[in-house]
DNA sequence: TTTGCTTATCCGCATAAGCGGATATTGTCA
DNA sequence: TGACAATATCCGCTTATGCGGATAAGCAAA
């Protein structure tokens, strides 16, 4: 039952929804998770670190860069309230104006840097 | 976003999920709730003014008693929710017990009084 | 190894939330 | 009305949680 309520704890903040919506569609790395929140980095990571710890991400390494991604193998339980949630966040402005500015930031991103536009050489 | 995490919020304390679980089949008084969850009056009275400021569970005031029931018409997102919650909570030991032991006051329960069992006449 | 970039954790602080006894409110019945 | 029963709210307290700057840790390339 504690860990039940756990896992709905983790549900319950904002910022930690933004995320999951996020991540439907894909890995993306903690930087561009950033640019997109517009949330300081320790912000971030703290929010990333409690989705971890209830199972609802993982994440993968890679050279400097953390990748993550929703969970593969979850509960029942996780796997059929992600989907309900999928349904839910789509439809929320706030799920769609993030994954705009996911997209956008994507398309000029400086792709060796990291949370930052790619440098304008026009 | 907000709202939906609120809603999530709701379900992140044991107890919260213990009452869903308890009303899951059918509506039941506040005093025996009290007497299933073992709690200070105060405290469950606390939990249920959550669950209904989040839209889980309605109340019905008859003469004292207050009888509380899952809400009539959820949310979409809320109603499935609570069809997952709802198959988890009933394969748990701590909602097997509350179970047994609500079945177990009701039977002996003094029904002119409330949060005791009825006086042993012999 | 040094430098620089990304991410995680630490820190002090502020706010939120839970607790349970005490009190207030609401309703019943004599 | 007064006494009592059930419930809601208030109170002071404690604990949990979030915040964001600062620092530490991990990694790559010079």
């Amino acid at each position: 039952m504690k860990t039940t309520a756990y896992l709905f704890k983790a549900l319950s903040e904002p910022v930690r929804l933004r995320i999951l919506a996020l991540l439907t569609d894909g890995e993306h790395c903690a930087c561009d998770l950033m640019a997109v929140l517009d949330l300081p980095q320790s912000t971030v990571s703290r929010h990333l670190a409690a989705l971890r710890h209830a199972g609802w991400v993982e994440g993968r390494r890679q050279g400097l860069w953390m990748y993550y991604r929703l969970t593969g193998d979850k509960s029942p339980l996780q796997q059929q309230t992600l989907t309900l949630l999928r349904r839910e966040l789509v439809i929320l402005p706030q799920g769609q104006q993030d994954h705009e500015a996911l997209t956008a930031f994507l398309a000029t991103k400086d792709k060796t840097g990291c949370g930052k536009a790619a440098p304008d050489h026009q």
